[in-house]
DNA sequence: CTCACCATTTACAACGATGTAAGATCACTG
DNA sequence: CAGTGATCTTACATCGTTGTAAATGGTGAG
């Protein structure tokens, strides 16, 4: 199909499509970009004109002239976990949708990665960036006078840029409660800071969600069982656990702040002989597909991801549009989502204690 | 720290720097790319100049000007699988060492985007192209007069480009006859396509050393028992086994021709009562995180996902260098990875037979 | 003191597309 | 048949950077 076509080179230009035409440039452009009004004889002899040279317009000649780039950034900490991949998937697709191409960046490695990229929004080839911040936190956006477009995923406690979030302390109040009901009295948090640390602010909501949960209940957690993870992975899940039972820590559930880090926490639970449900309950958070196919499949936190995609796209375009705008923070709704892992009404764990 | 800066509507350009430092605006670009001889003195002044309003050159001027964006394509299939995210994160790591950034793009979803990636290349945008081919395989790449650069990933066929792969065939004979050797005798290919159809040259290769395998043994596979797959995914592999178990095929093991359709498939086991390795042994592809993990954790082919990354890049920056050099065809080494799912030597599975 | 010669630095013209404003064309109206 | 729009097309300048070739300044030899 595409055998036909001259030897060509050096790309066709808009002048060189001119000249097959017998107009001007400009004429081109204008139907290329459809921004004027075009007889039709003459729109007929450009389209067989750019037909015939397999025309291309260049996307840098464009941006340069009219500052606009058509990517957009996704700045992740960690490409490599589930969620991540779910997430870019719904990006990229839902992005490809409105034309726009995806710039993906990972930022965990590096701790100046995030600064960089909000500061310099890539030397001008992104229009504006996605950004799941971890390391900085809102510090970046904080001290930058004057921001690029950049929307914020996961919660941020600050109110300078755009934002899409899911109520995570709420989230992790109704998970909670929800295990609580099922029995459990010896709940641990998995990914919550250890005391005085850094943390991020999706970490600290969870953390707090799982406390008032307790609170709710007239009980109250342990800060021996408040465990902080690094990485949010499977490894840093499992890891956790291994500290946890070595600890001599007595436990009968077990709160992950990711789906991955449960993945990782059954998987040490089972090497130590510990099973899901019978003797610990476990959930996560994010409702990545493996979840469902887990065995026994994970109870978490769900949310629509493409839903995600499209409220950070949206955001995105209209500040795009519109600088200036009054920055918004848009709610995604999440649902407890109940399956195996943490058994059954009646059925109380039988827990995990140290020899 | 970044407090004290002017006000800066427009970003400063060059011509901006070289009026603040009292030079030329060649200079300045001298100075930036080192592309010529700067004295002392002159640098620092630049130099400084540059620091004070903040001086960020301008990609999109300079691709113009010399061709060369300095990003990569990366085109998958299907971004949400355990492959894609761990690919990904090697890919972007890898290229941000190398000072490249990458563009992602999702192939699976729609029949052309692979032949429109491949003849348009992103409308200059992107220097190059690293695509793993599923829908057209080869036959975009034998179409075109003149290639973009592209790096191939995985087997294909043909050698009009550069390509990095594994031994498909050789890895999925050496984990069949593994499992033969474990005391499977009804092997289970999944992934593999249906008679007739068109496959991946992929899934091809590992049908064949499947079959080589059977055939090194003195046995013979089974046509029902071999399975096509779509899409590689979780949800796909689980499907298989469904129409597998229900179509009444006695079987005792199970070749995978990914991790995530072994995690599928596994799920789909469990739900008929069939345990791994006891009743049915079970090996993936690829060695993702997640496969070390899994209860029981899963025997698989595993390779360096890093070094296939490398490799990739580099006949990518290769090709850049030199557009009419002979293709190339790097192969990554693989090794099987014996764990637990495909159960212990002298204790044969007990298999799955239909009532 | 002049001249050749080196190291730096500069002016200019691209790269390709597009906004602006001016020019060309044509159909009508008065 | 000149005049008035309305419609379509064009010339020109510009976005920011960098290759080319020419200009500048300083140094040491003659």
């Amino acid at each position: 199909m595409l055998a036909n076509m001259p030897p060509r080179s050096p790309r066709a230009t808009m002048k060189d499509v001119a000249a097959l035409a017998r107009v001007s440039p400009k004429t081109v452009s204008n139907v290329v970009t459809g921004s004027a009004q075009v007889s039709e004889p003459t729109r007929q002899r450009v389209e067989d004109a750019m037909r015939q040279l397999d025309f291309v317009p260049n996307l840098s000649a464009r941006t340069l002239r009219n500052g606009r780039t058509g990517i957009i950034g996704l700045a992740l900490p960690d490409l490599s976990t589930a969620f991540s991949a779910d997430l870019t998937h719904a990006v990229v697709q839902e992005a490809h949708r409105r034309g726009q191409a995806v710039q993906i960046e990972e930022t965990a490695a590096e701790p100046d990665r995030e600064h960089d990229l909000v500061s310099r929004a890539r030397a001008h080839l992104i229009d504006g960036l996605i950004l799941n911040p971890v390391r900085l936190e809102d510090s970046a956006v904080e001290h930058e006078e004057s921001l690029p477009p950049v929307v914020l995923i996961g919660e941020v406690e600050q109110t300078r840029t755009d934002r899409v979030f899911i109520d995570s302390r709420r989230a992790a109040e109704e998970v909670t409660a929800h295990m609580l009901s099922r029995g459990a009295r010896r709940l641990v948090a998995l990914g919550g800071a250890e005391h005085g640390e850094r943390a991020t602010a999706t970490a600290r909501l969870r953390l707090q969600g799982f406390r008032d949960a307790h609170a709710a209940a007239g009980l109250s957690s342990a800060p021996e069982r408040e465990l902080g993870v690094w990485p949010w992975s499977i490894g840093g899940g499992a890891e956790a656990v291994e500290q946890l039972v070595s600890a001599g820590v007595e436990f009968d559930g077990i709160v992950a702040f990711t789906d991955s880090i449960a993945m990782g926490a059954r998987h040490a639970l089972h090497r130590h002989g510990l099973s899901v449900p019978d003797d610990v309950l476990l959930s996560g958070f994010d409702d990545v597909e493996h979840a469902a196919y887990s065995i026994p499949p994970l109870t978490t936190v769900g949310f629509d991801h493409h839903d995600y995609a499209v409220a950070a796209l949206d955001l995105l375009a209209a500040r795009l549009d519109d600088r200036s705008r009054a920055t918004r923070a848009e709610p995604i709704a999440h649902r407890l989502i109940v399956r195996g892992s943490t058994g059954d009404p009646g059925a109380a764990p039988r827990g995990h204690r140290p020899a």
